[in-house]
DNA sequence: TTGAAAGCGCTAACAC
DNA sequence: GTGTTAGCGCTTTCAA
């Protein structure tokens, strides 16, 4: 490995000056400045990081942990992160949760060895709180993506969840649907509790009641959708709409109407918070409420490594809106 | 910051007595073992990987470099990629290139200076060689993962591109297709290459001479596909079937396709590599060869893993067969 | 404008 | 079983 004293001693000089031509610090003759280039450029070097990181206690690098990188809204939002951190001069350290606290807790655990700079991350939900407290513990920034985390202060990057929800159930309202089932993502995410409370404010504003009985927990991995919407096609009143919390419940929902006879949007309208990637989608079919996956990813970063040089700032929140995206999996009711 | 040496004080022993407890090495008493592994927990002790990189000569670090995480294929070659690498006790580095021959060069300057134990790496494509050079003078250990790079040995992941596309085709003339577009991929990745080679033989088994003005290169990045379908259009003996290089195109061409009035599979028949997560489809309609994306990556960081420990081996070319997923992009000839 | 010394936190090699 | 010493490659501090 070629290192700066291997510079050094064929520019006849010290490392310090290799050192400070590296980081363009101090005075140094352009004469030496260039000759010691040369001899970088000749020999090939390149800085290692790890001898740089143990004096300056700074590693440049940047962890990103999310549920799962297979789902269209954390693929973009990484996007984001990672073109905003290449920017910034970071490199990022990657991981998935999967929706499980002790993979979060594991991951966390590897990112404070690596001490990585700062933390982005989707949490998995309230209980991600004393992993969180470890992070700050160890004095490492973290930055809260999509999903607050109550008693847990940090700079965040929401989404509109509650209005949001209201729009989406407003629009379901406007095309005359009145029993409107809400399947939501596991509770223990701030995300599904305000998309919950918006859906109710909706229903409200219109004079209609909640029915709790339409009203369904799934976590958002997935579980038990089929027997959810056996349970609302065994309904009495069957509802006309299903609100999904997010893509993938809609989806699996969609699939589970389907397997049941039904056709969408003739039988059962369905609706849902986040869109996919339209270069991957061959006709654009769900209405959603689409988020700014990318600038999640993006502003977090930024957030990140704003308070990574200023601690003491006060944390804030950036609330993204999202945009109601009418299509075809929904239709006013005969 | 805790160190191994605020635990040795406490522990009224030396820092390398310390050291093998966390690293389980040589022969410690039971009790010391005990004392000290108290100590740690309390005082929330973590070792500090640069430090240790820094003596060991690894960092745990593994970089993956792809083109784009926004295409689903290599979505989820990261997840198998991810899970892999935890398995192993490594963290993923990630990078996109963007199809985009400097961004990868800048990329893997920032994995030599990370001093990453090794590189995953879809190359964007032949003239990445250069930069795969570079890693090999610095002693990183390459996988090539989907596109083999002419000239440069390394242990490499692939798809069966040629057999894929001779199946594809195939299919496609047992359908009574005669005229069979071909819009490829940048024809500087062998992934390309090695799926014209299908086609030209799947045509040629049947019979049929290839015509070159129904075969196009649109560039993985998806250049121009609106004018392709538009020349496509307007031949006089317009095809009546598409075979896209990969799914990104294939969506393209089928925009194209319905912008120009076209039906699909009516008017024009569609199938193309890559399969979309079945997760995030309303209702699977591309007829693909679809590969074991999540195997490539991890599959790939097998034979990272193994060369890490064995840079002598002979490297190794693993093939992954892809499988064709007949659906409703393509129908009989009338 | 340049250099020498010390030390970041850790482990390999050797001693006891 | 345990400790001492040295050094990984770099930058900070202080001196020249």
């Amino acid at each position: 490995m070629v290192t700066i004293y291997d510079i050094a001693e064929r520019a006849g000089c010290s490392a310090m000056t290799v050192s400070r031509v590296i980081n363009n610090t101090g005075r140094i003759s352009e004469k030496t400045r260039q000759r010691v280039k040369a001899i970088m450029a000749e020999m090939n070097y390149v800085p290692n990081i790890a001898a740089r990181s143990l004096v300056l206690q700074e590693t440049k690098l940047l962890s990103l942990v999310i549920p799962d990188i297979t789902n269209p809204f954390y693929t973009t939002l990484a996007r984001g992160a990672e073109d905003a951190a290449r920017k910034f001069g970071y490199q990022l350290l990657f991981s998935n949760s999967d929706e499980n606290l002790e993979k979060e807790n594991a991951t966390l655990d590897a990112v404070i060895s690596a001490r990585a700079d700062g933390v982005l991350i989707a949490p998995v939900g309230d209980g991600s709180a004393p992993c969180l407290e470890q992070l700050k513990q160890h004095n490492i920034p973290v930055v809260l993506l999509d999903r607050e985390v109550p008693g847990f202060e940090a700079d965040t990057v929401l989404g509109d969840s509650k209005e949001g929800a209201k729009a989406l159930t407003a629009m379901l309202l406007a095309q005359g649907h009145r029993r409107i089932a809400f399947i939501n993502g596991s509770l223990s995410t701030s995300t599904a509790r305000q998309r919950l409370l918006g859906y109710r404010e909706g229903l409200s504003s219109a004079g209609i009641a909640c029915d709790d009985a339409i009203v369904f927990e799934a976590g958002f991995a997935d579980t038990g959708l089929a027997e959810i919407i056996g349970k609302l096609m065994d309904l009495e009143q069957r509802p006309t709409a299903v609100f999904a919390a997010n893509n993938k419940i809609a989806l699996a929902a969609i699939r589970s109407l389907h397997a049941a006879g039904l056709s969408i949007p003739r039988d059962m309208s369905v609706v849902c918070f986040d869109d996919l990637e339209a270069d991957y989608v061959v006709d654009p079919f769900l209405t959603v409420a689409a988020q700014p996956a990318y600038e999640f990813g993006a502003v977090g970063v930024g957030l990140l490594v704003e308070r990574i040089k200023d601690r003491s700032r006060q944390p804030r929140t950036v609330t993204l809106s999202s945009a109601l995206m009418k299509r075809r999996s929904t239709a006013p009711l005969r």
